[in-house]
DNA sequence: ACTTTGACGACTG
DNA sequence: GCAGTCGCCAAAG
């Protein structure tokens, strides 16, 4: 899908150790109010041969917090597994702090 | 061609 | 803080 090229490329932009909302994923990519298509574009990712962190790739949930808001639970225990491999903390609910993780453009290094 | 669904987000009550 | 609603774009049935 030539349309999801733009969400590849912004999450593949993201840094190890880092997360990044969906919506932060989709206006970077040009897609303002297009949240919903990057998930939707992640999910064609699944089982595909692809350079794409997709587990960099979180639910906003309002702000503040973000979490793994895949709807399969195999696929979100890899997600936080894969994540706390690069060094994000998840808790147990699969959320992560976006004030240590949250991608930021210019590296906000603490 | 129309309707429903999907890894979401923001606003309103 | 939580539940309900609308908006958004694309794909699948």
């Amino acid at each position: 899908m030539v349309k999801f090229e733009p969400f590849y490329q912004v999450v593949r932009r993201v840094p190890r150790g880092r997360v990044a909302t969906y919506g932060q994923v989709a206006a970077l990519a040009g897609r303002p109010r297009g949240a919903r298509l990057c998930g939707y574009a992640l999910s064609a990712l699944r089982g595909t041969v692809h350079d794409v962190p997709w587990q960099r790739v979180l639910g906003a949930r309002g702000a503040g917090r973000a979490g793994i808001s895949l709807r399969d639970p195999i696929g979100a225990a890899a997600q936080r597994a894969l994540l706390e491999r690069e060094g994000v903390v998840v808790d147990a609910l699969g959320r992560v702090e976006l004030e240590r993780f949250g991608w930021r453009r210019v590296a906000a290094k603490r």
